[in-house]
DNA sequence: CTCATTGCAAAGGATTTGCACTAAT
DNA sequence: ATTAGTGCAAATCCTTTGCAATGAG
């Protein structure tokens, strides 16, 4: 299967550095290197418990500021009052489309964003770092049937 | 001094839907809608303690509800993991600047946004109902001298 | 063996809530 | 008098930290 590849980048990562390959920091990264969805901590966690390979919350938080800081992983705060994490794809850079009936995350990409706030930095004589845009609204499924 | 009016309409707010109008309430009022910043809960309750007018921190934060619900004050998370409130003003919807370093915050209006975003969440399937942009940068002053 | 990681439980920061008490109308 | 608001302390939510036990290299 594929998929055992991709906790490989992690493996090699922490190898690199003399850090020790565990099994709780494997199972983290496995699950949200793989995830289709935007998973916040506690997600991470009981995904984990449901799999059977129950990991502390601790380690879960640790594991996640590791993955994040090896850049495979990248966090996102939507404002919800927790953080979500997603895997770092290819893609340099994307905004967000958030549902607020139900949670669902959708991207986009925009170039002129990029250049759009850069040049309202330099006016305001801000040096930029970086933005966030997200857009809030109801998706396609949530529009129609009822969301129990 | 015309600042006593700032609190009329809030005042007015309260009586019509025959809410008590109490010190408390006038007092976060006050110092809230004449901010100049973008205040948070904690940063209201020691501007009033600073100002002899001592409100418990329940109270601040229900009494920013009851401001929000008024529809004179706006909420704000920059995910700095609080939440900051400004006086609404007449402006229908403005961006935000935020300097990593200071936490100075400016704001800066591009109507080409407000369009973008909708078309974005169309092309998506999603129901737009509003946005959120925020820069990050550093502002001129932290770019020059130290920030102690 | 040695040092980093793990898990649990306690600690933290921001915000909310329960409740007896006080105040507005 | 009524009814809602107030302050305090306890409680909640998400996340971090202390520490003894555990495991990777």
């Amino acid at each position: 299967m594929a998929d055992a590849g991709v906790t490989d980048r992690f493996r090699t990562w922490l190898r690199e550095r003399n850090l020790p390959v565990t099994a709780p920091r494997l199972a983290v990264a496995e699950l949200l290197l793989t995830a289709d969805r935007h998973l916040s901590a506690e997600e991470v966690g009981d995904e984990l418990t449901a799999l059977g390979t129950k990991v502390g919350t601790a380690t879960i938080y640790r594991t996640l500021d590791v993955l994040v800081e090896s850049g495979l992983v990248v966090e996102r705060d939507f404002g919800e009052g927790f953080k979500r994490f997603e895997p770092a794809r290819d893609i340099p850079h994307h905004e967000h489309l958030l549902c607020t009936s139900c949670g669902h995350v959708e991207e986009f990409q925009d170039e002129r964003l990029e250049r759009m706030t850069t040049l309202v930095a330099e006016s305001h004589g801000f040096a930029r770092q970086r933005h966030r845009l997200v857009i809030y609204g109801v998706c396609r499924d949530c529009q129609r049937g009822s969301v129990s």
